[in-house]
RNA sequence: CGGGGUGUAGCUCAGCCUGGUAGAGCGCCAGCUUUGGGAGCUGGAUGCCGGAGGUUCGAAUCCUCUCGCCCCGACCA
């Protein structure tokens, strides 16, 4: 079954808020309430509506597209997880109370995967026995659960949330570092399509352990922290075949590793001050799981060795919110077409003039079958709830159909991005949407 | 987990100090008018005033406990 990809906003369940609700602070959170993309169900925990849902699986396709292009093969890994593998690694004791545990009725401790470096360790251990299986990235898309002690945010920092985490596997650190490489470029390519600047940033590995790896961060107003990069930086992720060996030198780092004594730190003029969210992180952190949980394959000289491992994080609820934050204004979402939850709205000025009823209808219908996502309102309601609604929820384009307009034969398109409009015939526009 | 705030109609909020028949705007329903940027008039529906206990003739209002949610900080994809 093909899957619908237009919508009558008269039978679409989309229920928008004139008023911004009061939980709501920052901008992603209060335009995701009002255009009816979420709902919060408990504090840090969110229903996705339809039209949130639509543009979550967006990202999510590309974040899936990128990982197989760079070679990662999916599968899929339980929330609940098995107290045990993660008493193997340690780690059981050592996470606190953010991992939401849980006991069943034989009163086997379980838990709610905050992440899963030890099923995947256990998965690969059990299965693999031989470097001539190397290399394997694996990944999953699949909902987590942290315990944060404070949500907030709305889906920025949900305790529930959805993450693409990848696990590499590597017969020697040479090797390991090709897959970091790997995963580090498919970020790039993966960030850039929705239409985000995402900079790797130096980051501390901390308590994961390891001596390679990056936070990437979206640059946007209301990040919520400081970044500080090469302004060299923009011109080389703007090329279409990035430079990881260059790019890797430039000097980037969020507040707290800041330094302007050091000697990698760019001159006042070169450096450029912003503010980031972080979207994705990737780390090298060697045998640490292979070692604690026993996942040895036999090395070309018969000898068991260590697999060496990576992990690669990609936060994709976190990304819905971080795309609404880098783009919006006072009126609304203006969503990069990537991840557009329709690409067209369609707006009948006037439902219940025939004439107008039936140019709708056949603009419809046309884009439809050409496979563009169309949401038409065929509300009968004013002009300017429409245009409000429209411009809430952020479709990158409305072809607007008024009386006055299909009497002369004419429609208005407007970009939301820029705002430009156009009166144009019906086959201009079918035209220039569907080019 | 420390500090602060808040809970009254679907949403935003008033009423609480000083106890006495539960309110406004928006939204929703019906009708008429209107029709290119969140319309106007008329009529209507909607609330265990977060929950439990207490004081009182009488509690949204005062007292005690409790739960939810939000903000600041510490923590995090």
């Amino acid at each position: 079954m093909s899957p619908r990809i237009s919508m009558r906003l008269s039978r679409f369940f989309m229920p928008t808020l004139k008023e911004t609700p009061s939980e709501a602070q920052i901008a992603s959170h209060r335009l995701m309430l009002r255009a009816g993309m979420i709902r919060q169900s408990a504090s840090g925990i969110y229903t996705w509506l339809p039209l949130g849902w639509k543009v979550l699986q967006k990202i999510e396709q590309i974040v899936r597209e990128e990982q197989d292009a760079a070679g990662a093969q999916e599968l899929l890994m339980p929330t609940i997880q098995s107290a045990d593998i993660w008493r193997e690694s340690g780690r059981y004791d050592a996470y606190g109370k953010e991992m939401l545990r849980i006991v069943d009725r034989h009163d086997r401790e379980m838990l709610y995967g905050p992440t899963n470096e030890e099923l995947i360790t256990q998965v690969f251990r059990d299965n693999v026995k031989s470097y001539r299986e190397l290399p394997k990235i694996l990944y999953h898309i699949q909902w987590k659960f942290r315990d944060e002690v404070r949500p907030r945010f709305g889906v920025m920092r949900g305790r529930e949330f959805l993450m693409k985490d990848s696990y590499s596997f590597d017969i020697d650190f040479e090797g390991a570092k090709r897959s970091y490489e790997a995963m580090f470029n498919a970020y790039l390519r993966t960030f850039k399509r929705m239409g985000l600047t995402a900079i790797p940033m130096v980051a501390d590995s901390g308590a994961i352990g390891g001596n390679l790896t990056h936070e990437f961060h979206v640059l946007a107003e209301t990040g919520e922290s400081g970044v500080f990069y090469d302004v060299a930086y923009e011109e080389l992720a703007a090329k279409d075949a990035v430079d990881l060996e260059a790019l890797s030198k430039l000097y980037a780092v969020t507040d707290e590793k800041h330094d302007p004594n050091s000697p990698d730190c760019p001159p006042a003029d070169r450096l450029k001050v912003a503010r980031g969210i972080e979207v994705g992180h990737i780390f090298y952190f060697g045998t640490k799981y292979s070692k604690a949980m026993g996942a040895v394959v036999a090395g070309p000289d018969g000898n068991p060795v260590h697999v060496e491992m990576g992990s690669y994080g990609i936060g994709v609820s976190r990304l819905v919110g971080a795309i609404i934050e880098a783009y919006h204004d006072d009126r609304g979402i203006k969503w990069p077409e990537a991840v557009a939850p329709f690409k067209v709205g369609l707006v009948n000025l006037k439902v219940g003039d025939s004439a107008c009823d039936k140019v709708c209808e056949d603009i419809y219908r046309t884009l439809s079958e050409q496979g563009v996502e169309v949401l038409y309102d065929d509300r009968d309601d004013r002009a300017g709830v429409k245009f409000a609604d429209m411009d809430l929820i952020g479709l990158p384009w409305q072809l607007v159909a008024g009386p006055k307009g299909v009497a002369a034969g004419l429609v208005e398109l407007k970009n939301r991005h820029t705002g430009e409009k156009q009166e144009l015939s019906v086959e201009a526009a079918l035209a220039q949407l569907t080019a």
